[in-house]
DNA sequence: ATAGGGTTAG
């Protein structure tokens, strides 16, 4: 017959403990229409208290005595009960695979295993096999099937069935049509769902809680509310089931109040006794950012499982309590002795990522290796972002290549993670390599591409990932479209961002804050301040970075009297404490209209200790303002915060060598190197054809060098014809006119801009980005470069874009 | 009932 992989030894004893008063020896004496008999009984007896081991000795008995048995059916149809009973699925397959004719109440059984414990492909393919064998499936094969077609999110099979079901004349049958429902509402097709939901005749409330929990699911809250009202009009009494369903909509919408009537309900009801409404109730107040409400919930939970415990962290996680998370975890663990699950993990590797904790991190990976959790997708994805977070991106493709079970938001991980580490371009390998191993590109793919294209200009990579995210539907998504907005517009294509904003069906806080910095780094403050305005009338909140992108957008256009406005605002309008990202703002504001005093004052007057960027904002203003005495006074201020990026150096630098002073300017780049920080080069780059030409100064190693060069000398003779003088403050050397004026002809961003000139088409403007500032000398040779060649020339620096035509910057030389 | 990636600013 079959092997079975069991310990248990065979004790004939022990089968008194089933049917007493039955002997042994009398037993094997029996003939064999009773010992078929007798098996069937002992079975039953097996499948109704559940016994899995005695269940296994009579299997090994059967095997053993099979010479004595005529008819197996009976008894493996039995014993195919009792292993499904036992959730012993694949022993199940293995007896059942023996059956000869397996009846269809016996083909539903195995089918349902399938279906509630997985694989579910195998339930879809048992199916059709059952049908192949000429086995006519009944009422209750289809909400079995159905319910493998839902895990499977496998819509196609779904429909398939619901005409089988039909041709049956079943499609109207309760069961069968509520799991026709939920199969449509589960796989996203809710317009199938409600419309056979109206067909049934009798709605019970199973069929109500189907068509509640799919559109709950899609996160339709404004529907599902409607129809919990809908079903209470029938007449029909929501449960603990309807309850649960509706929970996670009312969290992720927000609803606060809502969600506090549900709970008085489930209390009235004394639902809320139950893990799983308690549970359900813990998240809703945790997405709703009322956390003292969920731990309290959670306190009070008389039986608490690994699950609650999940919730409760994640909650912590997602509103930045890491501590609190921390401390819950190791609670759980140590105290009460929890075994994590990967749902734990996914949660508490978030909080390590988020506060860079490296070390917690990889002790959390190690426990992932011995608990065999490094497997799990969701798990892994986790263990990657957190490598990444920390700047561990060795470690993160490490894992990534190793692991087994890589998925689409694996790939992502890591595109963003060298995104966030600066080296966007290798997100677009990665993306390639993805592709390679036949990986389809999906949203999270998007959602890490898009920024790498913001972050490169790469304006025709950006436009396809736009088409592709349309054709693929993923633009009804908000965050998709921000993060397309954003493209744009770090593209130099404010106006196709617009565009986009303009046509997009829900906007956030996010669209908002992404418009307004747009038009903010775009020097369009007038438009940046309007859209700000229909921002605060559109009935959404503006946030903290609302007030980063309109005192910054204020700034780059020298609006002071508005920026320190919103500032006052924000904090007594608005309840929003400035942090420092609004100092460095203010200070930026103020010093670069050439308040230098009024910055300084403002700074000593902070309500905590100023950080090194806040200084370097006032730093930079000291160079263009070319104030020396303060200048010096800030850069002692840097040194002993630590200068913490080469800029205040060369800042000091510059201005030391803006007016002459070349000793002290060198020695300021002495020290620079003594202290053991290099200068960042001057990088450009250019994107032609979708292909990206970057440059560094005196840059000759591209391919097309000679013609640039000769681009560039010949921009040169009549750029001086139109009265451009090299503006050589920024030149650290001593050195003749000529030379400076050569060194300056090579600076990345002119050289980044004759290659373009040369082999973009005159219809279309040239956009460089830059990684540093403009210098100022590139800044009034490209001026006099759009009057020679007619061209408009964008120029992305570090901070903002500057729009070059006709001779004219839009920045005003302001910034 | 709980979970992964990702959009804005400094």
């Amino acid at each position: 017959m079959f092997l079975l992989k069991v310990g248990d030894k065979l004790k004939i004893p022990r089968f008194k403990k089933v049917i007493p008063g039955l002997c042994c020896n009398r037993f094997q004496l029996r003939d064999e229409f009773e010992s078929n008999h007798w098996y069937v009984a002992q079975l039953e007896s097996c499948i109704q208290s559940k016994s899995l081991s005695q269940g296994k000795i009579i299997h090994q008995h059967i095997i053993k005595n099979n010479s004595n048995i005529k008819d197996f059916s009976i008894i493996l149809d039995k014993l195919t009960h009792l292993y499904v009973k036992c959730n012993e699925v694949q022993l199940a397959r293995q007896v059942f695979e023996k059956i000869p004719n397996p009846s269809v109440v016996c083909w539903n059984m195995m089918i349902r295993a399938y279906a509630w414990n997985g694989p579910f492909q195998q339930g879809i393919d048992l199916y059709y096999k059952m049908l192949q064998l000429g086995v006519t499936p009944n009422k209750f094969t289809f909400p079995f099937i159905l319910k493998a077609c839902s895990a499977l999110q496998d819509i196609q099979v779904g429909q398939e069935i619901h005409k089988h079901a039909k041709q049956l004349g079943l499609e109207m049958d309760v069961y069968v049509c509520t799991a026709l429902v939920d199969m449509y509402a589960k796989c996203g097709d809710l317009f199938q769902a409600q419309t056979l939901f109206n067909c049934m005749s009798s709605r019970d409330i199973v069929a109500w809680n189907a068509i509640i929990a799919g559109f709950s699911l899609h996160t339709l809250h404004n529907e599902t509310m409607e129809l919990l009202v809908q079903m209470q009009q029938a007449g029909i009494v929501p449960n603990s089931s309807t309850i649960v369903a509706v929970l996670p909509t009312v969290g992720q919408a927000n609803a606060l109040s809502q969600g506090k009537a549900i709970h008085g309900y489930s209390l009235r009801k004394m639902f809320s006794d139950s893990v799983v409404v308690g549970t359900g109730l813990l998240d809703m107040y945790a997405k709703c950012h009322h956390l003292s409400y969920a731990r309290k919930i959670f306190d009070r939970m008389k039986q608490k499982n690994e699950i609650c415990w999940s919730a409760m962290i994640g909650g912590y996680v997602a509103c930045d309590f890491m501590t609190n998370a921390l401390a819950l975890f190791d609670e759980m663990v140590h105290v009460y002795e929890l075994n994590p699950t990967p749902v734990t993990l996914a949660s508490i590797l978030r909080a390590c990522a988020k506060l860079t904790d490296l070390n917690k991190g990889q002790s959390l990976h190690c426990y992932m290796i011995k608990s065999g959790m490094d497997l799990d997708t969701t798990v892994g994805n986790s263990l990657i972002s957190m490598y990444a977070k920390c700047g561990m991106m060795e470690d993160a493709v490490g894992f990534l290549e190793e692991m087994t079970s890589k998925d689409t938001v694996s790939y992502s991980g890591i595109m963003s993670g060298c995104v966030q580490n600066g080296h966007a371009e290798k997100a677009l390998l990665i993306f390639r390599q993805m592709q390679l191993s036949g990986f389809e590109p999906d949203l999270a793919t998007m959602m890490a591409l898009l920024p790498a294209c913001s972050h490169l200009a790469a304006l025709q990579h950006g436009a396809c990932c736009h088409g592709y995210s349309v054709i693929r539907g993923f633009t009804s998504e908000s965050s998709i479209c921000n993060a397309i907005i954003d493209m744009y517009s770090k593209c130099g294509k404010i106006h196709i961002s617009r565009k986009v904003f303009d046509r997009m069906h829900k906007l956030d806080v996010v669209s908002w804050n992404t418009m307004i910095i747009g038009y903010g780094i775009h020097g369009q403050c007038t438009e940046a301040l309007s859209l700000f305005h229909e921002f605060q009338v559109s009935g959404l909140k503006p946030d903290d970075v609302t007030f980063v992108a309109v005192l910054s957008a204020c700034s780059h256009s020298g609006l002071v009297k508005e920026g320190k406005y919103w500032f006052n605002a924000m904090n007594q309008e608005f309840s929003i404490t400035p942090r420092m990202a609004h100092y460095i703002c203010m200070v930026d504001l103020l010093a670069r209209a050439g308040n230098l005093d009024e910055a300084y004052i403002f700074i000593q007057r902070m309500p905590f200790k100023p950080d090194v960027r806040v200084w370097s904002a006032l730093l930079a203003a000291c160079r263009t303002h070319r104030n020396i005495e303060m200048g010096e006074e800030v850069s002692k201020r840097i040194q002993k915060l630590g200068p913490e990026s080469t800029g205040n150096f060369v800042l000091l630098s510059n201005i030391y060598s803006s007016v002459g002073r070349w000793e002290d300017a060198a020695q300021i780049r002495t020290i620079q190197q003594h202290q053991g920080y290099k200068k960042s080069p001057g990088c450009s780059w250019v994107e032609v054809s979708g292909v990206i030409h970057g440059f560094i100064g005196g840059d000759q190693s591209h391919p097309q060098s000679a013609t640039i060069n000769k681009k560039l000398q010949e921009l040169l003779v009549q750029m001086k014809r139109l009265g451009y003088s090299a503006d050589s403050n920024f030149v650290l050397h001593d050195v003749e006119e000529e030379e400076k004026e050569q060194i300056l002809l090579y600076h990345s961003e002119k050289i980044a801009i004759a290659f373009g000139l040369l082999n973009i088409s005159p219809s279309n403007p040239i956009l460089v980005t830059k990684n540093l500032r403009i210098c100022v000398d590139c800044h009034s040779a490209i001026k006099f470069m759009t009057l020679i060649t007619n061209r408009e020339i964008i120029v992305r620096d570090a901070s903002r874009f500057h729009h070059f035509k006709n001779g004219i910057c839009n920045c005003r030389d302001f910034w």
